[in-house]
DNA sequence: TGACAAACCACACATTTGTGTGGTATATCT
DNA sequence: AGATATACCACACAAATGTGTGGTTTGTCA
């Protein structure tokens, strides 16, 4: 009955990652109602728990179980969902259909009113963006001070996500721990067969004294 | 049997976020075994499907499904997992237990063998770290060709986050739409009460040609 | 007209899944 | 010694859930 977004979580701390992209009936060649099929199944999976078909049914106001089946198989045939077999909840949004993307554009055409994505060149992903295939073990994050790694594009106030590790090669950039405790993140730099450490820029100069690699540079994130 | 640290979807997309904080045994309370539970928790959520009590048993090698009930009853206690009674797989991490953030150190100490956190500044919420409070349909992102605005950090490759927006303020920087169609991320500048942009980078000259602001700048992220 | 897809429904059945009861063993604390 | 918590197990039962079969209606396209 009435339950329209509800969270399904009474007290879910997930975000709301509802998003309804409107373009992609079209798009993707959905209809009007596939759409809403598909679109509950994102926010249910945003909320981190992934409806099951009566449920479905329930939101959208079926009354048969088999009518959600015949739009999942819609939504597989088009490939915007996958299942498996025999479990429950077990639905998943494929790349195109996942809506923890944002659209990377190439062109845009300015239509009169809105804007449409001319040529859509990928997607980033907002959840493996920092982490690619790493756990939230494996790395931390940095607020970088000063602009002894400016020359690298790295700013005062950025935020280096690192990956924890004891070693890198020549020329990465990794998060090091110096004597006095502090960390720095500089390049790695090799001279001979001992390795220093290198600011990206002129006004710094090499340390050569102890330290310990703690992590290699993955990500630069900078907000404005 | 064996199928430890098999993904749950075949062709999941979903990044690994199972984060065993190691710290956390300690300052929660948690025996070991509890621990391993709640990280198993932290994997399938993360994953994009809880786990059944079943396939948390089958996981930690227990061989009922009461002994699972025996743990989450323990969590639920510290109040790290929140459940729904009768519906499958309706497991929630509590915020404290919650592994979508990434500590920001400060400080660093170096133990023996490890590493220990020495001073954390706060966390970098990976859900929300682009957007804030934005929706995933006010923003789209653009991939940096060139180096035009590489005195402001931004360089080749990088990905912008932008703010869909028609207008801006002086020195913002912008994504705007030229007459060809092209889409340039330039900094706002104004000359009297006129507009244009400019790039940040010497080499480059001041746009003066018609433009329209599409949006704003409001992340800029960079993987290594 | 016929073929086809979309968009529904009913209902039975099998499997999955959560729940409940009642155990055993070990260690710790009082 | 008794109370308590951890750490397991077996098994039965009920509820939730996925599956399968077989329909109806509507519109579109050839």
């Amino acid at each position: 009955m009435g339950m329209k977004n509800k969270p399904y979580l009474t007290h879910s701390t997930a975000p709301e990652r509802h998003c309804s992209v409107s373009t992609l009936s079209k798009v993707e060649g959905l209809t009007p109602k596939q759409e809403k099929v598909l679109n509950f199944i994102r926010k249910r999976i945003g909320e981190r728990l992934p409806p099951t078909i009566r449920e479905i049914a329930g939101e959208l106001g079926f009354k048969s179980t088999g009518t959600v089946r015949d739009y999942l198989k819609a939504l597989q045939q088009k490939g915007l969902v996958r299942r498996m077999n025999n479990k429950s909840r077990a639905l998943e949004l494929t790349e195109r259909a996942s809506c923890n993307k944002i659209p990377i554009i190439g062109t845009i055409m300015a239509g009169k009113p809105n804007l449409a994505y001319e040529e859509i060149q990928g997607y980033v992903d907002v959840d493996n963006l920092f982490l690619g295939r790493l756990g939230f073990d494996d790395v931390f994050a940095l607020r970088i001070k000063g602009d002894s790694m400016i020359d690298a594009g790295i700013l005062d106030g950025d935020v280096a996500i690192i990956k924890k590790q004891p070693y890198a090669e020549n020329n990465d950039i990794v998060a090091a721990l110096l004597n006095d405790n502090e960390v720095t993140l500089k390049r790695l730099a090799r001279k001979g067969n001992k390795y220093h450490l290198e600011a990206a820029n002129p006004n710094y100069p090499p340390i050569f004294e102890e330290f310990k690699i703690i992590g290699k540079l993955m990500t630069v994130i900078r907000k404005y």
